[in-house]
RNA sequence: GGCCCAGUGGCUCAGUUGGUUAGAGCGCCGCCCUGUCACGGCGGAGGUCGUCGGUUCGAGUCCGAUCUGGGUCGCCA
């Protein structure tokens, strides 16, 4: 074996090869080498001439086939199929700028063959990959993967999360494994449920998150724990979220506030994004900080990309009741966009794209040159004139969107929509090429449930109530505040996270609320329950979610670019079958007995 | 589960108001070419137009159903 030493890494050579695909250069001809790699294809000149390239990870050479006898034998083989070259390198007559090995050939003694590709054509071309179909790059991720470009997608990754685990641990944290097989947790999404052979008819989940073993491990004495740990949720993909499994960078801290979770993130985050991302400038810490409901009121949404420069007005008191339906006895929302010049096709296209993400209407004015407010709903606010221009601080040239509905809520987030597709559309207004934090806090405890009626949680249930035993004795229960926030960068959240409710008091009141006593809190979470009885430390904690940070960071639309074998979005995987049959030994095994579902009705 | 979009050679796509033998690029196969690098030139193979049914003299095209996939809402403490 060869070893060698560059910047501080030990690489260690096989003997199969003396440099890789991506080494030789210039001062290396008259060199005798080997390459490994595969056969990528061969622009073939004449009879006796073509030049192969030869790709490995590490990039690609140019072998130069000037022979009828290194001709006969390439010709014996499928392209992607994996080759030995010995040769000599050699200066090339014609070099090519753009390929780091492009001033150098091998010219080939000879050549082994190590792999057979059997197939003389792919699913897909290697190089053009990104182009296929989405199933069948999945069903042949491994050929996917041999595109150079898809490829980084996972080296980047990998050294992401490097980068993270490394500043994990300076900061003081250390990285410990939780178990994969626990108990299913009777909170939040669907479990996956794994069968016991031993105990016939009880079963093992896998784990939503950590969560219950994190804080665990607080009050074990553990000060400073993370984990990129793996997540298992049953529930259906989106574009940002694949099904079934993701990583998240789980942390928590013991004897720590809120403040203590943001100070770690915030310097830990930054560093890593301006050296990673697609963009190179991040925001400093202290990040912005934004209450729950002021997010809701400024920028119509608990994940607002502050990289948009503009925030939504309520204009209710001055739009309501104008004459113009659509605003009759609702709350009005209004969002200036100045230097916005998008033609009347362009704003109506806008426009229909918020009602489709919305089901609700968008409505647009502007304030000409003269100071005219013209366009779109402009004859019913003639009347207001002056005080909708105080009000909105209107200037010549103003472009003004405004959302309407009954709802407070739903007016919030129409106007929400509106800022995020107009606000990207003015330069002026959007600084795309940066990462904006910023931390949602003062989430609400309590909530009434949708379809129950009910005062139920909001978020989570661990969640520390901000005044403690005192505001849930005394305050309005809608009213109660948690210590709980989330991290949002450009318009994606990345993480959500609490300070815990360490006292088993607090906890059994919390519960009390939602009509839980003490007995279920007892059998819902014994073990966190008990032992908090033992001398909970305070401590908080947050989980990032590592799959959505990698693709922010690379700019990709699917999360699946990130994962080296990810699932379809109906959680299947082609590749391996799965999920698949197993044998009726297998299941007899674990005691489960396939019933065929009767169809209803 | 609801809604939107798509399905045409191995891959990506075109296909007019319904009308001759369904086209192109890439890939594959064969021949030519002594410096290519997205090599080039000539020729060739390869398609029951997702499936089923309907309208029609005639359906890739229109209608209905269904399957598959993508996105989205529900869901994701």
């Amino acid at each position: 074996m060869l070893c060698c030493r560059k910047k501080g890494m030990v690489i260690v050579m096989t003997q199969s090869r003396t440099h890789n695909c991506n080494e030789l250069r210039i001062t290396d001809v008259g060199k005798s080498v080997t390459l490994v790699g595969w056969y990528e294809n061969m622009r073939r000149v004449s009879k006796n001439l073509g030049f192969i390239v030869l790709r490995d990870f590490y990039g690609t050479t140019q072998v130069v086939v000037e022979t009828e006898e290194i001709m006969a034998q390439i010709d014996e083989v499928n392209c992607e199929s994996t080759i030995s070259v010995t040769g000599i390198v050699r200066e090339r007559s014609s070099k090519n700028p753009n390929l780091a090995t492009g001033e150098i050939e091998v010219v080939p003694e000879k050549i082994e063959i190590l792999g057979k590709c059997i197939y003389n054509e792919l699913p897909f071309e290697i190089n053009r990959s990104r182009e296929a179909d989405e199933n069948t790059r999945l069903k042949y991720r491994y050929l996917d993967l041999r595109n150079p470009e898809v490829k980084s997608k996972i080296v980047l990754r990998s050294k992401i999360v490097a980068e993270l685990r490394q500043s994990m641990n300076e900061h003081g944290f250390m990285e410990i494994m939780t178990p994969i097989l626990t108990a299913s947790s009777p909170e939040g999404a669907r479990d996956y449920i794994v069968p016991s052979r031993n105990y016939p008819g009880k079963f093992y989940a896998l784990p939503q998150a950590p969560q219950q073993f994190k804080q665990l491990l607080m009050t074990s004495g553990f000060d400073r724990y993370f984990q990129i740990a793996p997540c298992f949720r049953d529930e259906d993909a989106r574009a940002d979220r694949s099904p079934g499994e993701f990583y998240q960078l789980d942390m928590e801290m013991a004897f720590a506030s809120q403040e203590d979770v943001f100070a770690v993130l915030e310097d830990v985050l930054p560093p890593v994004f301006e050296k990673f991302g697609l963009y190179k400038r991040a925001s400093k810490a202290p990040f912005t900080r934004i209450a729950y409901l002021d997010s809701l009121e400024r920028f119509g949404s608990d994940k607002p990309d502050l990289r948009i420069k503009v925030e939504i007005t309520d204009t209710t008191d001055i739009f309501a009741n104008n004459g113009f339906g659509p605003f009759e006895d609702a709350v009005v929302k209004a969002i200036v966009f100045p230097g916005y010049t998008g033609t009347r096709k362009e704003i109506d296209a806008v426009c229909a794209e918020v009602e489709v993400q919305t089901a609700n209407k968008a409505f647009w004015f502007k304030l000409d040159e003269n100071g005219e407010i013209v366009g779109g709903i402009a004859k019913f606010l003639q009347e207001k004139k002056a005080e909708i221009i105080e009000k909105l601080g209107l200037k010549p040239g103003d472009f003004v969107a405004v959302a309407a509905n009954k709802k407070k809520l739903d007016a919030q987030k129409t106007a929400g929509v509106i800022r995020k597709l107009f606000g990207v559309k003015v330069p002026a207004l959007f600084d795309k090429e940066c990462y904006e934090f910023c931390w949602i806090v003062d989430f609400p405890m309590y909530e009434i449930g949708e379809e129950s009626g009910e005062l139920e949680f909001c978020h989570n249930p661990f969640s520390m109530p901000q005044g403690g035993m005192d505001a849930l004795k005394n305050q309005n229960p809608l009213e109660i505040l948690a210590y709980q926030y989330d991290l949002v960068c450009n318009g994606v959240e990345l993480s959500s996270g609490a300070v815990r409710n360490h006292n088993p008091e607090i906890m059994v009141k919390a519960f009390e609320l939602v009509g839980l006593g003490e007995e279920e809190v007892k059998a819902k979470f014994p073990a966190m329950y008990n032992a908090f009885c033992y001398g909970a430390p305070p401590h908080a904690g947050i989980a990032p979610g590592v799959d959505r940070m990698v693709m922010l960071l690379m700019g990709c639309d699917t999360i699946r670019d990130v994962i080296a074998f990810p699932m379809n979005s109906k959680a299947q995987d082609l590749m391996c079958g799965a999920p698949g049959n197993v044998t009726e030994k297998q299941l007899k095994e674990v005691h489960i007995k396939i019933v065929e579902e009767k169809s209803e009705n």
